[in-house]
DNA sequence: TGGGAGGTTCAGTATTGCCGAACGGTGTTT
DNA sequence: AAACACCGTTCGGCAATACTGAACCTCCCA
């Protein structure tokens, strides 16, 4: 482990949570260095563009080559990569809007984004992060990972982000056995009041879970009766589709392939 | 200057460009340093999930922390913020996909992308980057910085990407003072045959330019007579509704104010 | 005009990161 | 089938390197 970098990286983090940027001194303190060190890290930074200090303020914030970088992990990306096609036919299929997401830590990143067909004013959510627990495309992925680290996530303690948020380990195992047994997950308000969710999960050729793709919503359009069964199956049946690009069908994941077919 | 930290962002960039992610050993000659000094890097860069390594080939990979990072750059980004209502109204006005774009180094840098309305499927180029010299966008901008760095870009080397890109810098010094003269930037099939720009520059409350906001469209639309006066005044004059917003004004762009009110 | 806060520079010290050599695994060649 | 070559990884020692305390400068505010 190199400590100045790893250092870079919590300076990095920091900036990233301080919405109007942060000088050297408050850097310094919160991750616990002395001033000249924070400085000469950030300059550091500088020059290779992931921060860029303010020319009035002297503060610093994040800098332009994190976009880049950011939009370069998209590309390289397998499952985001195949998946532009398959959520555009999803988004058209049952129009609502469709993400595509993986794990990265105990939250969902979301990498793809595809507008719902008719849509108005809609905000592009890519990049944006979701607690695992609260959202539809999480749970799909983490019903699906190996039994050890379901239960390390399970084990961490879950906010609340509305009343409907399930936080009691319990009440999540029984729910991911539901997710387990119908291939699908639900969110119903539990990341924001009104927004619903549907998601399956999917798997690469080595049949462990790589992410989740699924619809998002109004609860009112998304879970009414009569429309709920009929996008599970089509959420389900394009992250079966997508599986089967990115190579999975034989050894661990048969069943997905004999349903599909 | 601290030499591990700037040797870690060399790897993030030598990832972002080897597309199916690259091996401790390629790592470590591409950078030039031992084995075991660009494993350790790479190890910590992992543990901030700023890289990633493929299970299976053990090569590394960028990771998802630089998606969310770049998000955050996104958020905390003043012109970006601001521009995003600005973008959707010139989108609407002009019936055009519109970028707003930052300078990075000597390529533009896109920030924010307005969808055409009534289009199609359309990609988003937001983290997309373009040589300055080949894009309205990056002309609008480089027109208006202060002489020394106008002209450090122009001394640089400049790629042709179609037969369309003007190289020659006495051209391109012309070209910038036409710019400067009519307050917007135009680009023909000089970055993709077909492709076609038209941009204003975007300044701060100091006075400097902080990036550039323009349309989008295939040359036949975007430049045909009828229609590119009309297009070009609506670029300017958002151009300058942003430039207020970002508080411009007084000291040294009272042109704007005075030609916008 | 004085005080204080914040960003920046400097020089010394020992901590820390770097390298050479060696290990274990995998896929390929002979 | 055995030997080879390649790659990611681990280890230990040396010294280069990065961290710290103290001081400087500038700007802002009282």
């Amino acid at each position: 482990m190199v400590q100045s970098v790893a250092r870079a990286i919590e300076i990095l983090r920091v900036l990233g949570t301080a919405a109007r940027g942060a000088g050297v001194t408050e850097v310094a303190e919160r991750i616990g260095v002395a001033k000249p060190t924070a400085h000469a890290l950030l300059r550091t930074l500088e020059a290779g563009q992931l921060v860029a200090q303010d020319s009035e303020t002297g503060k610093y914030r994040l800098g332009p080559a994190l976009l880049e970088l950011g939009n370069a992990y998209l590309e390289t990306h397998e499952l985001r990569v195949r998946s532009v096609a398959w959520a555009d036919g999803l988004a058209n299929r049952v129009g609502e809007a469709v993400w595509v997401g993986v794990l990265s830590g105990d939250h969902v990143l979301v990498v793809h984004h595809a507008f719902r067909p008719e849509g108005a004013v809609q905000i592009l959510e890519v990049g944006a992060v979701i607690p695992w627990h609260t959202c539809a495309l999480g749970k799909a992925i983490v019903a699906h990972l190996p039994e050890a680290d379901r239960a390390a996530l399970s084990r961490a303690p879950l906010a609340a982000l509305t009343g409907a948020t399930r936080t009691a380990p319990s009440a999540l195992a029984e729910e991911l056995e539901g997710v387990r047994a119908t291939g699908y997950a639900v969110e119903d308000g539990e990341a924001a009041i009104g927004d619903a969710g549907i998601a399956a999960p999917v798997f690469d050729h080595t049949g462990e879970v790589v992410g989740a793709i699924g619809a998002i919503g109004p609860v009112e359009r998304l879970l009414a009766e009569e429309t709920r069964h009929g996008l599970a199956v089509a959420v389900r049946e394009t992250a079966r589709h997508l599986s089967r690009d990115l190579g999975a069908g034989r050894p661990a994941t048969r069943r997905w392939v004999a349903a599909a077919s």
